[in-house]
DNA sequence: CTTGGCACTCGAGGCGAACGAGTGCCAGAG
DNA sequence: CTCTGGCACTCGTTCGCCTCGAGTGCCAAG
């Protein structure tokens, strides 16, 4: 049995322990938060809460550590978002409203993230697979070597180098241009692979060879899920505030280095959906000590990527998640508007 | 009076707290170097290198440790380059030729460096503002909206949007290209920056308008120094392994955030001119416990940008040394490549 | 169900002794 | 003049021991 009064005493252990990294206990507890019993009362609550798996003890003697048991509570039932400040709201629509492209959105969200939860921010590039072909250019560079470049509807640009067999002239590169132009303009990527595929057998004869050698790069390029994988990591300096170098900071930080790791912690979390992921619950036991808290983010109902803070099991679960979800927020609007 | 002896001596204390990371004795000393000479003289000579402060004792009844200055000695006079394994020259070459643009080549170097020194890498992005413009193309998205592409002759694409006050047709865009690539084709940024300023007035009174939107447009692509200073940064986890926390892991930690202190850590080091920057011989007192090997990189004689790695003062220099030329002149070389 | 009281546990921190790695110095040998 | 073995000395590290105190569990009374 739950009942209120061990709910309190739990968010509050909660609180302290985040606030001071120290196990907590009875006196210390009633004394900073006015639960207006006694300690003896509060230690019979502890040890229902220690019994139901909530809280531990490190050794006997020793306050109240809340467990991985213990914190998901905590996030499901009794913590409420921290409101952002106002200067809060207004350094992130400043920093965010200046960034010129898409490379400095993201760059400026994990800085603003890391620095808003004064944790690791990690922020997926936008999803290449969901987006649409705004458009396609290609450059005669030299008769035989022509500049193909893609651009997405995110922003993204792609741009790789094509060699011909064969010269081509400009008003045949012109040719070719519309008909991939046409192809895609406005079709999402799957789609648009495809009808490039069929691009070569469709068209002129004489033009066959080119198309396929540029349809060739082209769908290469879309392929390329190296661009789905891209992230941007910041506020590593963050970690130096922990004290528990071996377990929480060490595997994160190699963690860190490892991107694919980081996409799977990310996880597929949908649009306005928060997750929180506590210490084992995430997939890698290495990690057990550091907990995920991340959403997804894109215009309208459009999951393009993910964004979030990786942190020691032991933190602001309400402050990470309020800036979290704002940032996310911001990213998706910017993006909306420069898809118009 | 430094002697041979002597020498041998402190590159023998270098080689050891290197690899063992405390302090060395006389005794330890001559076991693990065969110095053919009895601790007592070791001793001697150890006194004589404190006297000239080559190294230093942490405490009476203690062993030595190299200063800042002992390093330096053995830097310029005891270290021989490390020559490469040919399983790591191999390592450089597959993982470099298997890159497909500029970001990857970036990337790639900067893990590869990370792995084979064991260490902190950090590399800058090739400098925009020392290549040349190989191509600029303009992309009508709708009448009043061009996508402006610059790209240049290390293969950065830089892409804007420009909204126009008036309608243009393709034929007139047509014009406005030809005009800026004729004006740019193979020109240095500077210099390209005051021919395009140049052209609107000498062109056709009817295109002068959105020529200097354009224009407007391209220079300030030009002029952004964002782009100078983005660096990639990897291995971060290799910090894990030193001890010395508070001294030697946090303030690099806090650095490796602030790129514009890790452009000033790198320097401006010429090509093939590797820079060894140790302890406080760099900029900032709070590094005073870490090092910098660097160099820059570039195809012939041309600065594109640096790379290096840095670590606490006690690293091993000869093996980063070597590491480091034989990435930058990969990395030179593959940039030499795509600029044919 | 709550509360005050009480004995108990156990880690943290202080103290001092023993240990040992390493030193500086000196006198004698080469 | 240089090298070497010997020797007394220094001083940080380790270990055991003790005390202190925060925190607990349990119990009997309100």
């Amino acid at each position: 049995m739950v009942d209120d009064r061990k709910l309190d005493v739990l968010r509050a252990i909660v609180e302290d322990y985040v606030a001071t990294e120290e196990p907590v206990g009875s006196k210390a507890l009633v004394e900073r938060h006015g639960l207006g019993v006694s300690p003896a009362t509060v230690r019979n609550d502890m040890a229902a809460l220690e019994d139901e798996g909530y809280i531990h003890q490190p050794h006997t003697s020793a306050g109240r550590v809340p467990t991985d048991k213990g914190y998901r509570l905590f996030v499901d039932k009794l913590a409420t978002l921290k409101p952002m400040s106002t200067a809060e709201r207004r350094a992130i629509s400043t920093l965010l409203d200046g960034a010129v492209d898409l490379d400095d959105v993201v760059q400026k969200s994990v800085r603003l993230l890391s620095q808003l939860t004064r944790q690791v921010a990690i922020v997926q590039y936008p999803s290449l697979s969901r987006s649409t072909v705004r458009h396609i250019e290609l450059v005669l560079l030299t008769p035989t070597r022509v500049m193909v470049i893609l651009i997405l509807s995110t922003g993204r640009v792609e741009q790789r180098l094509v060699e011909l067999d064969e010269e081509i002239a400009d008003t045949e590169l012109a040719e070719v241009r519309v008909a991939v132009n046409q192809a895609t303009a406005g079709v999402q990527i799957a789609a648009a692979t495809t009808a490039l595929g069929e691009l070569p057998d469709a068209a002129r004869p004489e033009l066959a060879d080119w198309l396929r050698s540029v349809v060739g790069v082209l769908t290469e390029a879309m392929s390329d899920h190296r661009s789905d994988e891209r992230l941007a990591v910041g506020g590593t300096a963050n970690l130096a505030r922990y004290g528990d170098f071996d377990t929480a900071v060490r595997p994160l930080l190699e963690a860190l280095e490892e991107h694919v790791v980081l996409l799977k912690l990310l996880g597929e979390s949908g649009i306005d959906a928060l997750t929180v992921r506590i210490g084992h619950e995430g997939p890698y036991s290495e990690l057990a000590a550091t907990s995920v808290v991340a959403t997804g983010y894109g215009p309208q109902e459009l999951h393009l990527g993910s964004l979030g803070v990786v942190g020691p099991t032991r933190m602001d679960y309400p402050g990470s998640m309020a800036a979290v979800r704002a940032v996310a927020r911001y990213v998706s609007r910017i993006l909306d508007e420069g898809n118009q």
